[in-house]
DNA sequence: GTCTATAACGAGATAGAC
DNA sequence: GTCTATCTCGTTATAGAC
């Protein structure tokens, strides 16, 4: 019996996977907007009703496509953080923009799907909210991990935000003064504003070696969090 | 018979403006991926085949929305850098990063339009970059103007960066130091950023008080360009 | 129990004849 | 410019194969 569960349960994980498969290639061809079942069944072979099985829905299944683009980037970034583990604080943090930035060249359509525009009549549901957080919590290691040294005392923070930022800390269980954590938001902001703007086509006849200005960038935002 | 060219010169420029709004409403509702000249001619009241007497194509129309967001949001820096005329550098910056913000909380279709995924199959034409160029030229002028001030000169550029740096600064028509070129291209980018996040929904459950943290954020990127 | 296939619904888009 | 016949879509109910 075990090996017969096993068969089935292994199919399921193959059909299963199959149909992401297909739904991103149709994701990168026509837009989140357009993801269909039915095209998805129709390529596979199957019929549209049979997809039910699988996923409870449209929504359920593009749901799954985005947890699975968080999760392969937050994979990516941690290993990124790993291979440099031995570094300085500053290499270690360009070293995971690096790495977030070539995911994003190498995967443009999923990229967009998480950090783009949304999905017009979708709502990400809380089953995201852990894979998202990934990307972030691996910058945050970075500093915390850095902490001891000195750079972080000279954040500044107006006193209209001092409990703003105590909160996120708590929130984000970062054992850090708040001056870092609203900096480090920040900087988690405005890296994908970098990576978006190069993938989106923002720096179209404006930057052109693309790799050095974002490694440039990318160290600004290291010394922006306090790192040295 | 110039009377009833008016007229007609009027109706023109009314029906135009009539097809625009309604591909706005569409744009939100729907988004720019299924943006559909039928649906627009539908809502009118009129034939689809009487709106190509208006715009060549789908992606016309779409070029059209995309460069009056543009203009939209450009004038809106402008007004904001003219009212901020007096202030300090730093100041005058936050103000334009704050018009930003707003103007895009007050048109999410629209800034997604112009700074969210690409539309699957539509490529901008380069009749938008004039356009397109209007904020960042705000910005630029805001740094130009303090020049004289100290602080520019700390900022660090990579060797590897210098003639890319140049070769920016000369394109943008900016008698500014490529050390300020580079902060301040990758300070535009990293703005949209910060925009970006919490308009698609980044910073739910992160940041709550976004007003007071976007504010503290901006500034820090005016230090970030050298204003001081 | 698990899966697939058939058929159908209501809504919307589309192509072409007129 | 209008109408109609024919597509697509998400989704569900149901029946039957393994």
């Amino acid at each position: 019996m075990s090996t017969a569960q096993g068969a089935r349960a292994r199919a399921r994980i193959e059909v299963t996977a199959a149909i992401k498969d297909e739904a991103r290639r149709q994701l990168a061809a026509e837009g989140a907007a357009k993801l269909s079942l039915r095209a998805v069944a129709r390529e596979l072979g199957m019929v549209s009703s049979a997809l039910y099985r699988y996923f409870a829905s449209r929504d359920d299944l593009l749901t799954a496509l985005i947890i699975e683009a968080y999760d392969s980037l937050g994979e990516a970034a941690e290993a990124a953080r790993d291979a440099a583990a031995d570094a300085a604080p500053v290499p270690r943090w360009t070293a995971v923009c690096e790495a977030v930035r070539a995911w994003a060249l190498d995967r443009p359509h999923e990229y967009a799907l998480i950090y783009g525009s949304p999905v017009p009549g979708y709502s990400a549901p809380e089953a995201t909210v852990p894979a998202a957080s990934r990307v972030g919590h691996v910058f945050l290691g970075i500093v915390r991990d850095a902490h001891q040294g000195p750079g972080l005392a000279e954040l500044a923070l107006p006193a209209v935000l001092r409990s703003e930022a105590e909160r996120m800390a708590a929130d984000l269980g970062a054992d850090l003064p708040p001056e870092a954590v609203t900096a480090l938001v920040a900087a988690w902001a405005q890296l994908f504003g970098l990576v978006s703007f190069e993938l989106f086509g923002q720096f179209h006849r404006v930057v052109e070696d693309r790799e050095e200005f974002f490694r440039h960038a990318a160290t600004g935002l290291a010394h922006g969090v306090g790192l040295r």
